[in-house]
DNA sequence: AAGGTTAGCAACCGCAACACA
DNA sequence: ATGTGTTGCGGTTGCTAACCT
């Protein structure tokens, strides 16, 4: 038996009318968000729970923002999804008062065609891909905006992000002899009966400087095979170090920064996100001053505090 | 003025992830 | 661990107004 169908024959379809409007407005304004398919009912509305959704989300929520795109916001919009492609949920994320479902028409009627005609501009039509000024119908229009995500190269291709909570933040005093880190990065036992500085454990809020010495704990590294954190030094969003699979790599294939923080990183087969002001992270730049260290080495050390 | 085309927007659909029993 | 229901996401379609010929 497959599941119940989400949408009964016989509910109204196609636009909202204002009276349903205002049905839906009021009824979430005194019972809240959610339990979307019974909603309809007990609204009294003859609407499937999904319609009810998308017109909240995407029209009525009293936080929506109207109007022309800022040119602030074009720019995010085009920096974000060149980085993480057609994940529009999460570049919505990024824009308060947009949605989704705005960006994502903007983004496919008007920013990715100017992109491509900013492109042409810059390097001339290949003559192979034949007549430009051709029309085009609108299903190859959004394959083209869809495409636009895969860099020209395929070189860094998007695949998606993954995060995980963690939820202590461990300030460490980095010993003197960072610079051996680097060399002790696979055998990094404290000697027995010497007496390590004591990390403080804090939890990670908005006010924890993640430019300072110290790491992230409470996740589960297993799952992770490349770990990043903002680097202090290099404010272009380009860090000098880090690792994947416990191997260091000299460059970065990707990196940018965010005002919050939040770095989202392409390499060859992944893209990883760390957010500092939300207690967030998935791996992240591994660079100190003094030169790289092991994050599997320092999360050893650190183990023996707990 | 009329018909065709384009652009912008709202909504629908299918699928996947998530939650929960 | 598994099955089922719910929610969220991204792709696509359809409608309408503006623009063009």
């Amino acid at each position: 038996m497959g599941r119940k169908p989400c949408c009964k024959d016989g509910v109204n379809k196609g636009a909202w009318s204002a009276k349903e409007d205002r049905i839906l407005t009021n009824y979430i304004k005194v019972h809240g968000e959610g339990k979307w398919r019974d909603l309809p009912k007990r609204a009294g509305l003859n609407r499937c729970g999904k319609s009810c959704r998308l017109r909240w989300l995407n029209y009525l929520r009293p936080d929506i923002k109207r109007g022309n795109f800022s040119v602030d916001e074009e720019d995010l919009i085009i920096k974000l999804h060149k980085l993480i492609g057609n994940r529009w949920s999460l570049i919505a994320g990024r824009l308060p008062g947009r949605t989704d479902n705005e960006i994502k028409n903007h983004w496919n009627c008007y920013l990715s065609k100017k992109i491509k005609a900013k492109q042409s501009h810059i390097r001339p039509q290949d003559p192979s891909n034949g007549d430009s000024s051709k029309q085009k119908n609108s299903s190859s229009q959004v394959k083209e905006a869809t495409d636009q995500a895969k860099p020209d190269d395929g070189s860094h291709p998007v695949i998606r992000t993954r995060a995980v909570r963690c939820t202590k933040f461990i300030d460490v005093p980095m010993p003197d002899a960072a610079n051996d880190s680097a060399a002790n990065a696979t055998n990094s036992v404290t000697p027995e009966g010497e007496e390590s500085q004591r990390p403080s454990l804090t939890i990670p809020n908005s006010d924890t400087n993640i430019n300072s010495p110290g790491f992230f704990l409470d996740f589960d590294t297993s799952d992770i095979d490349l770990l990043l954190m903002p680097d202090p030094v290099d404010a272009s969003g380009q860090c000098s170090s880090y690792q994947i699979n416990g191997q260091f790599q000299d460059h970065l294939p990707r990196a940018d920064h965010f005002a919050d923080e939040t770095m989202i990183v392409n390499n060859d087969d992944s893209v990883y996100e760390a957010r500092s002001s939300g207690n967030w992270m998935v791996g992240g730049l591994f660079q100190q001053n003094e030169g790289p260290m092991d994050l599997f080495t320092i999360l050893h050390s650190a183990h023996q505090y707990f």
